[in-house]
DNA sequence: CTTGAAATCCTGATCGC
DNA sequence: GCGATCAGGATTTCAAG
């Protein structure tokens, strides 16, 4: 039943409660209730709506492993994390220590950035031809 | 204007068109209009809920890498993209053709994946130990 | 979880700039 | 083209059972 909720709303994150309700056969008010507890339990973190860089005018998406050198570490999360480019900053294990996903409108801009990431370590880059899966809904085979 | 909204519903995807209308200081008719205008142009691509995999049980997040055999890349799509714990998936330059960000529950399960992934071509896969940047919403500031 | 009533919101038409 | 206003219908919310 929470399933059903989590897969519609990942569908549509503005479907009204009325129409959860009557998708799942509850009345408003019980759905209302079963998506707040959802949120407050954290397994609804928000809602948000999908933007799309490219319509935006940000043609070029990039993933950048860096090897920050971990005296660098908090200058890199000072001065990178939080480039408005960076859409997504994961610490990892293995050689590269971070992932991070970047965009920007033109390859002038991603050497520039690029080149401020490469005064914390090394990095590698590779370009973004086509993205198959952008954010899977979490679904209920995941516990097949 | 039209970037104070897309913020505002990148920030809360399910605020109503008039609590939107008052922070924008426009009526409501004139907000959903624009935000139709916005789907329309293909900015803004959909609206979701924002779940953690995490609290629903996946503790495991982790990003491979995998070099495909060109001649293996049609199977690679239709058995390895489909699993429902392939998260993102890109195609991209460099010698690693495709990186996935995958979840599942266990090191077991993450094994079996790979081994799965492994019959197309070499990987490579990083645990992720912590997501410093998750979807930054995209700003004007990408244009300063 | 359901019901029912009050408050709020959404939608379309119409008008004005 | 863009936004405001208004009325009718739908939705959200809160109380009570």
């Amino acid at each position: 039943m929470d399933w059903k909720i989590l897969s519609l709303l990942q569908e549509d994150g503005r479907l009204s409660f009325t129409a959860l309700g009557r998708e799942v056969s509850l009345s408003a008010p019980a759905v209302t209730e079963r998506v707040r507890r959802l949120e407050s339990l954290g397994v609804i973190t928000g809602f948000t709506a999908v933007v799309s860089p490219a319509r935006l005018g940000l043609p070029i998406e990039s993933i950048v492993r860096v090897r920050v050198r971990s005296l660098d570490t908090p200058r890199f999360r000072t001065q990178v994390l939080v480039l408005p480019q960076v859409l997504d900053a994961d610490h990892v294990t293995g050689d590269d220590c971070w992932l991070l996903r970047v965009v920007c409108r033109s390859m002038v801009e991603l050497e520039e950035l690029v080149e401020v990431m490469q005064r914390y370590g090394d990095t590698t880059t590779s370009l973004v031809f086509s993205s198959h899966v952008r954010n899977r809904p979490l679904s209920p085979e995941l516990f097949g």
